[in-house]
DNA sequence: AGATATAGTCAACTAGCTTGACCATATGAA
DNA sequence: TTCATATGGTCAAGCTAGTTGACTATATCT
């Protein structure tokens, strides 16, 4: 009786289900390279929102829930966490008193460079078991796939399960 | 100011936030086919409850916790609940009287029919968007790697975000 | 027979969200 | 300029889906 689903040969409709498994297998991998390192438990989602922040330099915490597709609040308690642990900075905002800019520290530039290693890292296995073509082509499928899902519907990256 | 991340164009490591992208953007239309249909709002964890039943005649609840990577009493609150629906029985083990066995029942069934179809129409639209011979190579490359993982460490399927 | 393992339940707790109410500040229209 | 409305952020309460731990009844092994 096997423990887990049985991927020995293709089903219609299957596709979402190995996007699932593969998804997951990769972010345990990813997350026994973070222990190695003796990094703390940080989730996807906290590379994600360290990767917003790097590339919107202005950006307040309404906007980085809009972009994580959770509320304002969740968002809040999160980037306070990330505060505390040393990754993320709230400063006052120049012109509306109301808002605060997020901005990553050093200690979270770091973080993001050693993310982004580990991942490649990680999909090098895949590549490793696949070839680098299929890797590129793989990569190339999805993003044309989504660019078709995004033309009409806004799309989430937080998966349901 | 994009408010999803920009995936024109490709990065290196990028390959399991795509994979993540694509599974929502495949669960939200497979939700939204679902809700056409005037269903509950079941979640995909309740059809691989509904697979692994359908595939494992005599399945109890710590079986079922140990498939979806769960402990047994959150396995046995989902399980009540797809009672309570008219999704699942449970009967008594025949011969263990500590045990209950789990079955779907006919309405059950019918959901994983429903599902499959669902689910293909899903995985139909990727492919009018990359090809038949691309979801075809992408199907069986995911699977590859799935089979080298599992190889030496177990796999779940239940996405961490 | 007795020690140990296992199926299932109950209860208390936690993480990570949600909704709703609210304050302070911005913005737009009269 | 003033006032109505919109917006950024916080606080508090509640929900969902999981967790750990303790326990009972039954099985299994020695």
């Amino acid at each position: 009786m096997p423990p887990s689903p049985d991927f020995t040969e293709a089903r219609p409709g299957q596709v979402p289900l190995l996007l699932a498994v593969t998804y997951r297998a990769m972010t345990d991998r990813f997350h026994a390279l973070l222990a190695e390192r003796g990094r703390e438990p940080l989730r996807p989602a906290h590379g994600y929102t360290f990767r917003y922040l790097a590339s919107h330099p202005h950006a307040t915490t309404v906007d980085l829930a809009a972009h994580l597709g959770v509320t304002k609040q969740a968002t809040s308690k999160a980037v306070a966490e990330l505060e505390d642990w040393g990754y993320v900075e709230r400063r006052p905002h120049t012109t509306d008193k109301r808002a605060q800019v997020l901005a990553l520290t050093t200690r979270g530039r770091e973080y993001l460079e050693l993310a982004d290693e580990l991942w490649t890292t990680v999909e090098g296995q895949l590549a490793d078991v696949i070839g680098t073509e299929r890797l590129a082509a793989l990569d190339r499928d999805l993003r044309t796939y989504i660019a078709a899902v995004h033309a009409d519907q806004e799309v989430s990256f937080r998966p349901v399960w």
